[in-house]
DNA sequence: TCCCGTCTTGTTGTATACAACAGATAGGCG
DNA sequence: CGCCTATCTGTTGTATACAACAAGACGGGA
């Protein structure tokens, strides 16, 4: 492993940390704790919080405190629009510049996703979808629209962990798969935009639907 | 004005002077320097640098120092693409809900970019054409849309001031600006994504056929 | 003359100490 | 008994000092 300064590490760790959903929405960072637990001071911690803060992972509430960013439905129902339009960017631009490797790339995770399907394997199957969308961006051909999809889908992953074992979600966003695949593997630029608009809107209208009702068990508590 | 750190004032002061041309990218920002210009120690200069490398405004390089941002050709093409496809989804959501308040209030904006152009006044027009664009980014009533298209925009404003006065362009961006308007007050969604791709891209063009010239000249000399 | 090793210097990265501010709490006054 | 105020505490924000590292310069050897 290479050498980096300790915020770089931190600001991975942390960021993975959040993403997995070790540091659920709306926890607090306490520096100090973090500072015993890493082995540093506040200053390189302060920067790793200042960037991940940047990159809009975690909220600083000044004289307040650092905390992992918790968005409520509106905020979601934006990010998830225009998540839905960079994806479908993606696929736009994939159909027409994925090289054949890219493309047994992608097809090899999505056999992945199906093995998991069949498997009845929630978490395998949420985890070979991320992969099948980042083959999507890198395919795209477009590093820094790669860059902000990828940043964009960090941010959601950890609402999307909330609806992982949805009944039959998991089949139909194998199915989504399958004709996201078959318009890039034909060129078919419209239809591989058109299906990944869809793919991920639905994702958002369930999502923003868990949350509406999370957050009415919140209120009633 | 609020009490806001230093740091943050510093921010925004740099950003500022980075999107203004007044640090031209390649420009090294020497915290030393930095720190007597504001009277503060190299801490929140530090702050600030890292927030704006977040943005992707500078770049760090590690042990050699921090750069204003310069993008190649290929950079500044991606970036366009990417800001074609939002500013193209900002009108598409404006044309469907903007309030009659902000279609006057873009109008408002249409019509100074008219009377700038009449005066020919090239550098008015610059600064009215980013009212214009921010008009229709908060039209779409997406905040974090609104958000991400802002910092973009700011992002590419140094290469933008380089065509300012490229023949014709005044005139050609005024027109592309009357097809949006139309659209979004007749509530064509598709009209309205169209002639802001368009828009976009023609000027994603120009500004890599300029780059281009320039690093050939740069190149050659 | 050219190349390699060492040293110097300037930079960044980190730790620690300090100051300033906001919120909480307790005490006094009406 | 309630409210206002003053202090107090815990936090963040800043300054400074130090350490580590890397690029460049210089000198010695081949």
């Amino acid at each position: 492993m290479i050498k980096m300064s300790h915020a770089q590490r931190l600001r991975d760790l942390l960021e993975d940390a959040i993403v997995e959903g070790r540091f659920p929405p709306g926890t607090k960072l306490d520096p100090e704790a973090l500072g015993r637990e890493y082995q540093c001071s506040r200053t390189p911690i302060r920067e790793a919080l200042q960037q991940l803060a940047a990159s809009g992972m975690v909220k600083v509430v000044p004289k307040r405190g650092t905390f992992v960013t918790q968005l409520g439905i509106s905020e979601l129902v934006e990010r998830f629009e225009v998540m839905a339009e960079l994806e479908a960017m993606c696929g736009r631009l994939a159909a027409r510049r994925i090289t054949s490797q890219e493309l047994s790339e992608l097809k090899t995770a999505h056999a992945a996703c199906r093995e998991r399907l069949e498997a009845d394997d929630a978490n395998g199957y949420y985890y070979e979808n991320g992969c099948f969308h980042h083959c999507l961006y890198r395919a795209s051909h477009n590093a820094f629209l790669t860059e902000e999809a990828t940043r964009l889908h960090a941010i959601l992953k950890p609402y999307r962990r909330l609806q992982l074992h949805v009944r039959h979600r998991m089949h139909s966003s194998f199915v989504e798969h399958e004709a996201i695949v078959a318009a890039i593997e034909t060129g078919d630029a419209a239809a591989a935009e058109q299906a990944l608009k869809d793919h991920v809107h639905i994702q958002g209208e369930r999502f923003t639907d868990l949350v509406a009702n999370i957050e009415r068990l919140h209120e009633s508590a």
